[in-house]
DNA sequence: GGACTATATTCCGAAACGGTGTTACAGTAT
DNA sequence: ATACTGTAACACCGTTTCGGAATATAGTCC
């Protein structure tokens, strides 16, 4: 691991590091969307959306389709949500260590 | 997914989307080290590579183990490959996308 | 006790990022 | 062409974050 493959890995995560992106993934999960879906499911302005789908595209986690005048965007792959489950589990394992020692410590 | 559990899984990708402190689990991957030790394989200051890894400690990426004077890390599971893997994989895919959107152009 | 070392913490300046408002750019319809 | 709509690009501001210097803490040794 180089730490130039590093810096790219490091690019990647950070596009994950954000709660907004991550509720436009999940949506787009379920079915493809145009950028004003987006913003009514995830409750983000107009902008805001369009720069984060941007971001999304540019790092290939979701694609771009132009149809007339609107943009569906739908995702790249399931890749992100492997990545989710590994985090979740995770935070899985944190909860029950915190009930071990919870329970540990009470007994 | 709720809402909530996003940003913990944002959080988590946060300590992740930085190549000072991959390069961190990347060092540590080989073997436990002290701060010292880690400020030498990875180049950082002390007090940046002290508070990288209280960061990565305080999400349980690393484990903590005090010996004197000293301060031994090291990885608390191999979850961070398997997520750097799944990226990689990422790169791979996209490296060779741009090698056939190449060959393409060029024939 | 005091000197020394490894690590942690605090403070500060610079840079990056997210959110929002505004403007520009398609594409459609009339 | 004009009006209108969806999306993108730009500019601004507040917040966060990184890195480094200085300081504080903890542990060792004399």
């Amino acid at each position: 691991m180089t730490p130039e493959l590093l810096e790219l890995v490091a690019e990647r995560f950070k596009a994950l590091a954000e709660p907004a992106r991550l509720r436009i993934l999940n949506a787009l999960r379920e079915r493809e969307m145009t950028v004003s879906e987006v913003m009514e499911v995830t409750d983000l302005g107009q902008a805001n959306a369009s720069k984060h789908l941007q971001l999304l595209h540019s790092l290939g986690f979701v694609e771009r389709r132009k149809e007339g005048l609107y943009v569906h965007y739908r995702l790249a792959g399931e890749d992100v949500f492997r990545l989710c489950d590994v985090m979740c589990g995770r935070l899985a394992a944190e909860a029950s260590d915190r009930r071990r020692l919870f329970v540990e410590s009470s007994s």
